[in-house]
DNA sequence: ACAAAAAAACTTACTGTTCAGTATGTTTTA
DNA sequence: TAAAACATACTGAACAGTAAGTTTTTTTGT
């Protein structure tokens, strides 16, 4: 039986593993580094995992649990509308960029990074294919009900919103000091919803 | 005096490192892939750029050059309202990735994978910073011409435009294969410029 | 309840390899 | 024929992973 320690340490790992990755990239961290990071030696690491990057593939574990399912299920909790589970989906996101921002930037640095890795492109598009099926069902969803517009390919506009989603992430890393973040994403909203033209 | 070949072995460095560097991250590319790659030898690259790094800046300046002077330049040629610009913009753009798309794609890698060496990040953060000065130039001027909306803070508008289009970069990447771009591109226009919403 | 034995968790010290960069020599161009 | 462009062969440092030994925790026999 493992014990809390156990546990303990390989969270310790993990933490330290996402935080560098996420900073200075794969290849850019050692696993030196990591061990001295989570104040436990080389052995201990090789205990829990086999690889380096045996590591990425289970935060991206982490990160599906937290980001895809958990969302899921606490966006279908509730009887929502199309448009209110779109809200819903982005609160959650933005707590949780908030609560733990390593974490959320990770399947994009990898997207970047890492992309020719068979096994860690596998998992990743595993991921983001799950996610981009509920949002598509989300927008199936609202054509029907009336709410959005239905010349749209549902899958399309899915993908354009994960789109707009990234893309806000990445340019509130390059600009976080400068903006303000609850104004940018009031602002991402406006658009994304009622678009930036006047409907005169 | 640079002669015809000099010129061209730079260029056959450059291109295989913004290849390889796209593809396997800075850091997961070795020097030794670069040259050979390039077909030429350690020597020539070290007479040409003075570090691995250089490489790096050097394809920044290229970027720079191609995706916002020019982009900014072949824009103002013509006497266009804002939502004219912001359009051919669009359509530069795309037609810039399927020229290009590993020049497209190195500043959004090394925003992940480069974000603390600070000569990167300085030189990464200039390009975007004279990208967003113009984009936001544009969404007032729209907004003064009663075009867009007015309650819409022009720089945060703007960087939505720009997280829209890393944003797109990405996920194309990600589903280059299944996702037909003129149609995934002409969705985006949609839904930005109008909204998802129906406006009944 | 409690030691002795077994197993799990961890540390240390090391290995072979790969890396960026260089020093020196050779070829090509002007 | 001089100087610019390139090739070759090397260096010391950093790297992922491992083998062997030590400490801590859990299980077991009485």
């Amino acid at each position: 039986m493992s014990t809390a320690k156990k546990k303990k340490t390989e969270q310790k790992l993990l933490k330290a593993a996402l935080s560098l990755f996420v900073r200075k990239g794969y290849n850019g961290t050692s696993v030196d580094e990591i061990t001295r990071t989570a104040e436990v030696t080389k052995g201990a690491l090789y205990g829990h995992f086999k690889s380096k990057a045996d590591l990425v593939l289970k935060l991206i574990d982490e990160f599906k649990a937290r980001f895809v399912h958990e969302m899921i299920e606490s966006t279908e909790r509730e009887k929502l509308n199309a448009l209110g589970k779109l809200h819903k989906i982005l609160t959650y996101n933005a707590r949780l960029v908030l609560e733990d921002q390593a974490l959320c930037v990770l399947p994009t640095f990898m997207t970047f990074e890492l992309k020719e890795h068979d096994k860690f492109e596998i998992a990743l598009k595993n991921v983001y294919q799950e996610y981009k099926v509920y949002i598509t069902k989300i927008i199936e969803q609202g054509q029907k009900e009336g709410d959005f517009k239905q010349d749209l390919d549902p899958e399309l506009a899915a993908l354009v919103f994960m789109s707009l989603h990234d893309g806000i992430l990445h340019q509130w890393i390059l600009n976080q000091e400068v903006v303000e973040g609850k104004e940018f994403v009031k602002t991402f909203r406006k658009i994304f919803f009622e678009g930036l033209q006047n409907t005169v």
